[in-house]
Formats: C-alpha cells, structure tokens, sequence
DNA sequence: ATGTCC
C-alpha cells in the first residue's frame, strides 16, 4: 500500500482522513507488515463506503481487509436510517450469511488414532460439496418459505438437530423480520435441492484439534482443552443468497441512480433503509440468513449421523455459530447517544463482549465467542469479545486469514494435487471434489491468520482464547 | 461466493 494513503495514529490503527465526498474518516486496523501488504483498492473501498448517505462513526477495514465487490473484505460500516442512511447489497456479500459453526465432539486426538483416514472417508461421504451439489432434501417454494422464515429451529423442527443447539447460535438461529415474499423465485428455484449443503470455494468442513489455550476462563467456559477434537464449518446461504444478491445489486443501481447517489462502483450499489427496494432487500437478506442459519444447522446433523457409525462415544454439541456476511440492527452508543444503526460486516465477525444481553448463559460472563477460520494448512482461532471494541470498530473483529492472491493467480501458481499430496504429509487429509479449487484455498494464497489474529488481540477488536489446527479438510 | 458469463 502506498503510506501516503493513511495516517498511523497507534500501532494497529491507520487513519483514511475525510476528504472529498467522504461524511467520515475511514479506520484500518492492522500491523505494519499487513498493511504494507494490502492493496491500495482496500483505502478506495474504505473512501467509497465513507461517502454514502447516513454513514455513522467511520468505515472500517478489519486486519484481514482485502478487495471485494463494492465494500472491502473486513469492512464494516453502520448507517442510521433516520438519516437517509443506506443498505447495500455487496456491502453484506453475495454469501449473505456465510459465517462459521463449530461443534465439540467429546473427543480427544487419541480417540481418533489410527482412523483420520476412516473418518474422513465418513465425512465425505455424507457431506454434499462443490459447485452445484444437492442435499438429501427436496423443498417446494412453500416449504422452502417456511425455512426463510424460521432458520434453523426450521430444521430442528424437522428433525436436524437438537433444541438445545439453538442457543448456541447468534439469535437463536432465528433473524426475525426476514420475507421470503421478497426473494425471487428463481432464488428459491436455486436452492431448492442445496439444503444441507457446503457449496464451494473457501468453505469447508474441518476436524480440527486444539493445540493451545491462551484465555484458561474464556476457555473453560466455551468448553475448550487442549487436544481437543473440534469440528468447524463454514458455509452460508448457498446458491439463494448468491441469487438475492444480484437481484438486488440490479435494482439498487437502479434505485441508486434515482436519488442520485454516486456510485464509484456499480457493485456499491445501495438504497435508503426507508426505501421500497431498501426494506424488500432488508426482508430478502434476513431470509437469507435464516437459510445459512438452517444450511449449517442440516450440516451438523450430518455430523452427527457420521459420528453415530464412526464413535457412539462422541458428543456433538455447539460450540457457537456466527455468520460474517450480515447486515444486522443493533444499537451503538455514539457520542454518548444510544442510536438504532444498520451494521454492514462484510468479513467482518460480531464479536459481543461480557455481559451482552444476547448471549447464552454460559458465555455471559466472559464474552461472545469470535471463531475465525484459517486455511487448510494453517490455524483456526477462537477468540472472545471484548467490551472496549464496542468502541473500536462497532464490537467487530476479523473473520479469516483473508485472501492476498487472486484465486486465477493462485491457479497459475499451484497444482491442487501438489498441495493436498504436500499438506498429506504434514498429517493434513483432504478430501474434494475440486481438485482445483485446492489451488484456489492454497494456503500461501492467504495471509498469515496468526498475524491477523495477532492485530485483532493487541488492538482488542477481541481476544485469543485457542489455537486450532486442521487435521482433516472436507473442501468445497 | 456462484447453475465460476442468460
């Protein structure tokens, strides 16, 4: 990044001043050495996001912060509808809801010895991934309403799942105020058979073993010790959330252009929350949530069955579950005034700390816990919230390692069956039907996550509590 | 991310 573009104002906090159209300063959170990293492109998408209606505080970019569609990856910006403020449609991600669910099994690293490969073959076998792959379940449009609607106690409901699941899942697995009426047929067309199912690109299933516990409370809380067998997932709201995002790029522009908002980007594209299309994307979105949220929920209990052939010992309960592609309603103090604001966290964790109203009794004394997945080949991070990021950057932390290379350029660099057969040998199994799509994931193509998770601790945006590594990767 | 360009 050319330095000439912001401010260092602390060791991990960079400064975008307000300048021309921006309303507010733009905020980077990041080292030395990541923001020498990022790409000039992360400082225009900051600018860009500054300068829409109703903006409040700042815009932020996250640690892992890189290009994206309109907004960065890692940003997060939140606007006051009372001011003309807006809601974007790649200000939430094509992923709406895409977000990160991990599980304890009761398990230990030697109760799986001698059957990484068995129970790889088990998770692969049972686990629908890659593009275009279809679940078990087939769901008319009125069905599938009543998923959009209800989320994952939807599924719970229709036997995925325990009720106790529930509340380990950010609002009860529940958005309230989705309407399905607003989703597109052809969204729902989409989806119709890719319930319960990963998708592709970065999302994963992952056996996973803690190897280091830096917060013993925090730890002992989430129920966390060292080796450990955990089990993550990251996924989101498939080809729906995909499709209700272009739908609603297009009649954003449109929407945009009518008021005569500028758009440096056509994929900044947004319109007032008090708007026709603002209040149908608002609806259209939650749906979209509800349908991650049910997605992750089917996937677990898949987990489950996989567990019921390959260890009746085991335990499959949820850690937590936090997506990191929203747009949600929360209440922030600025300036000392409590204000109702539309939070944008594209990449970008919701990392409540101690105390917070929402949060499930076992955790509300230490804090929300912020999971961060990492790459095939690296680290997965627990972290807790904190109270003092409320005032950092709205309580939100990073939500990965974040991509440093394009995935046609990660291709021309590295053959996928290079990188399973390398990370083979370092006792990582991976199991995919896209062989290329592991070039994509290699883990070079990432930045350093520990770096990223480092940034966020030291800041404060949250805190580290464990360190898991991947022993298993079920790729999508 | 994605029926990887209706």
């Amino acid at each position: 990044m050319d330095r000439k573009l912001v401010k260092q104002k602390s060791e991990y906090r960079w400064i975008v001043e307000r300048a021309g159209a921006m309303k507010v300063d733009g905020v980077i959170f990041a080292s030395e050495s990541l923001i020498a990293g990022m790409d000039n492109k992360v400082v225009e998408q900051v600018r860009n996001v500054a300068a829409l209606p109703g903006i409040v505080g700042a815009s932020y970019a996250m640690p892992d912060a890189h290009w994206g569609y309109g907004f960065c990856i890692g940003g997060v910006a939140a606007f006051d509808p009372d001011a003309g403020g807006i809601i974007s449609a790649g200000g939430v991600g094509f992923d709406i809801a895409c977000g990160v669910r991990t599980l304890h099994t009761g398990l230990k690293l030697r109760d799986l010895e001698g059957r990484h490969e068995l129970l790889a073959d088990l998770l692969f076998r049972k686990t629908p991934a890659g593009v275009g792959s279809t679940g078990r379940i087939k769901l008319r449009p009125a069905q599938l309403d009543e998923v959009l609607a209800n989320g994952a106690p939807w599924a719970v409901e229709h036997g995925y799942g325990l009720p106790d699941d529930l509340r380990f899942i950010e609002s009860g697995g529940r958005m309230p105020g989705a309407n399905p009426a607003k989703v597109s047929d052809l969204a729902k067309q989409r989806q119709a058979e890719e319930m319960g199912t990963l998708g592709s690109g970065n999302h994963y299933l992952e056996v996973q073993q803690v190897v280091e516990i830096y917060d013993a409370e925090a730890a002992a809380a989430f129920g966390i010790e060292p080796d450990d067998i955990k089990i993550s997932i990251h996924c989101g709201s498939r080809g729906l959330g995909h499709q209700v995002g272009t739908d609603y790029l297009k009649s954003m522009a449109s929407c945009a252009r009518q008021m005569g908002i500028e758009l440096p980007e056509r994929e900044l594209a947004c319109a007032p929350l008090s708007s026709d299309v603002g209040q149908s994307y608002l609806g259209a979105m939650r749906s979209g949530i509800n349908c991650a949220l049910a997605n992750r929920q089917i996937l677990t209990h898949l987990v489950r069955e996989v567990f019921d052939e390959f260890q009746r010992s085991a335990a499959i309960r949820l850690l937590f579950d936090v997506s990191h592609n929203t747009c949600q309603e929360e209440t922030h103090t600025i300036d000392k005034k409590p204000r109702r604001l539309f939070v944008h966290r594209k990449g970008a964790t919701r990392a409540w700390g101690p105390g917070h109203p929402g949060l499930p009794a076992e955790y509300a004394r230490v804090g929300q816990p912020v999971l961060i997945g990492g790459t095939m080949g690296t680290a997965s991070y627990i972290l807790v919230g904190t109270a003092e990021s409320e005032h950092m950057g709205l309580s939100s932390s990073c939500h990965g390692a974040g991509r440093n290379m394009s995935r046609t350029a990660a291709t021309k660099q590295w053959n996928g069956k290079d990188i399973a057969r390398q990370l083979a040998g370092r006792g990582i199994l991976i199991r995919t039907r896209s062989i290329r799509g592991v070039a994509e994931e290699a883990p070079q193509a990432y930045k350093d996550v520990s770096e990223v998770v480092e940034v966020s601790h030291n800041q404060g945006l949250a805190r580290k509590v464990a360190k898991l590594v991947p022993l298993i990767c079920i790729k999508g």
